[in-house]
DNA sequence: CTGTTAGCGCATTCAT
DNA sequence: ATGAATGCGCTAACAG
């Protein structure tokens, strides 16, 4: 006589004449029965279609979820086309697979935490959400956070020395103290607009990466000797192909035309040698082009572009790693310059 | 006088003096109580701190989550880095996002649905998971399931004439009935190694993606009179720049070399026409190549890929349009030849 | 319109 | 080694 056709632990257990701790203890806790009793009750589970005690219930009760949610700075939709942010992904996947944890994707678009807060262990932030409210949030939520390349004072975090690493790339890029340079910056203001960025004070505290980057750039110009005009400078607004490639069509065709061209990514590299190419330019010998992160495309691109490598899956496995010890620390990941046939 | 630090729906109806269903109402249900009343609560609520009912309490009660499990054929490590992957995530994910709800990442390599079976409303499963276990629960499971580019009976499915497509395209790639055609195949062997394939006949009835498409080129190269030689495919493990440049390599290197090549993805074609071009090679007038997939880098790639396009976000898109609405249909996505100049 | 109450399915004391 | 009882935080039915 079988009882309901989905199984709870209390069915169960009177189906099997035993009281409902024991067959909680028979699978949350071996060392409270007998080796021979416990098998004998996870056989009979088994046999009936008893899967084992309801992960949602068992999370009210113990208050743990096994779900980690991943914060990502802009919608989910926009994030997984980016190839940095799917390596980075990849890494911290990959660990918290391993450790039997689930990866909830959430968008840093949304105004709280509200939605997914109550189940999960913790967030993983990758980037500054590009919502503030949801920053406020998270610096407060009563759950562990590890952040990713920003830092809001919480349990840890891991980042990418972004200034040092932009100087470095733009140094070895401007040799000359006569080089015309413009800069492709990415995500430099808030607003999603597509333009030449004049207001520079603004930019001298910021703490995105986009600002920590521009400020290794401005310091490697000027070691050069040579002055930044005002207008040398693109906000472009998300890592497009679309937006890369206007940008890069404007830069090349303003005058002064550029010959140094210091980009925040490769997708906005790759894009600005495309249209070098386009127009003609030859690389580096017209126009040196550098980007910003590493990724596949760049390396097997005619000319190699010249870049930061920054390995995002290896971060990725950091962070995912920090939070399950649940350490309290700040991680500071290494950098290589990608030497290619673009500068 | 303040009473927990974290407020529950019990401990705040108790501090505003109210019984606990009128909390409850406020927050779920506005026309069961006044205006006036209402927002007073809430008002009074977001002053305490109390931020809304906890999810997990309710899920447990009320049985729905607001997550869905994306069930991913590989692990989720893996499937991040595939272009064409990704474009469906895409898809999926802004249509979630659009309602409200989340995307939990859930990989096919797992035994299976237990760790996750209870926190979601259901599953979308993009191709087949690799683990069969998981493939029988999902069979079974009793929650809501649409499945993409394979079908096992349940609630909902999308896919594309993969026969079809291979079919065409093929067709287009042969024209001479004395080509000497080369298929580099994706996944056609449940092992995970990089070989050729001799077994011809196990693959007639095979439902996956990878025989519905070798049917397809099958049939093209039997119209056009040719006879493919039994030595003359390649199982690719996956879909990685890495093993497709060795089967690349070793097929372009075979006696009599190949001037066809069938590409079971743009990856594949890709890292095929970049060997090609390392051994001398020209496109097409040595060796025509042809994708599948209709990725980005294929059309920026010189000399552009002929393929056959499937638009992945769309079909994301369906995916989840169609799992929202619970609706028990079959929807068939179009494709299109994307003719470049590698054929 | 408001309050009381019985569970959702479970883990964990505290007895025995 | 086991069973009864309590409550995790909430919703919905019902009674008022």
């Amino acid at each position: 006589m079988t009882k309901p056709k989905t199984w709870t632990l209390k069915s169960i257990a009177k189906e099997l004449g035993v009281s409902n701790a024991t067959v909680s203890n028979a699978f949350n806790r071996p060392d409270q029965l007998s080796k021979a009793r416990r098998e004998e009750i996870l056989a009979a589970c088994k046999k009936l279609g008893y899967f084992g005690p309801n992960k949602a219930a068992q999370s009210l009760r113990r208050g743990t979820f096994n779900i980690v949610a991943l914060v990502l700075p802009d919608s989910v939709e926009y994030m997984v086309s980016d190839p940095v942010a799917s390596s980075f992904m990849r890494g911290v996947s990959a660990v918290l697979e391993k450790n039997g944890i689930n990866l909830l994707l959430f968008s840093g678009n949304n105004d709280n935490l509200n939605s997914v807060v109550d189940f999960v262990d913790g967030f993983i932030c990758y980037g500054r959400p590009r919502n503030k409210q949801l920053v406020e949030q998270l610096k407060q939520v009563a759950k562990h956070v590890v952040t990713v390349d920003f830092n809001i004072g919480r349990d840890a975090s891991v980042n990418v020395n972004n200034q040092q690493a932009s100087f470095d790339i733009a140094k070895h890029a401007l040799q000359k103290n006569d080089d015309r340079v413009a800069i492709l910056g990415l995500r430099l203001l808030d607003n999603d607009v597509l333009c030449r960025v004049y207001e520079h004070h603004e930019f001298e505290a910021g703490q995105s990466i986009a600002h920590q980057r521009l400020r290794g750039y401005h310091q490697a110009i000027s070691d050069a000797g040579i002055t930044l005009g005002d207008d040398r400078t693109w906000n472009i607004p998300e890592s497009s192909e679309r937006f890369a490639s206007i940008a890069a069509k404007e830069a090349l065709s303003s005058t002064p035309r550029p010959n140094v061209l210091l980009c925040m990514s490769d997708l906005i590299a790759l894009a600005a040698m495309r249209e070098a190419l386009k127009m003609g330019l030859s690389i580096p010998e017209d126009v040196k082009i550098v980007g910003f992160d590493g990724i596949d495309e760049g390396q097997r691109f005619v000319p190699k572009l010249t870049t930061v490598h920054q390995n995002s899956e290896e971060k990725g496995r950091i962070a995912a790693t920090l939070f399950l010890s649940k350490e309290q620390q700040t991680a500071e990941i290494d950098y290589q310059l990608q030497l290619g046939q673009s500068s």
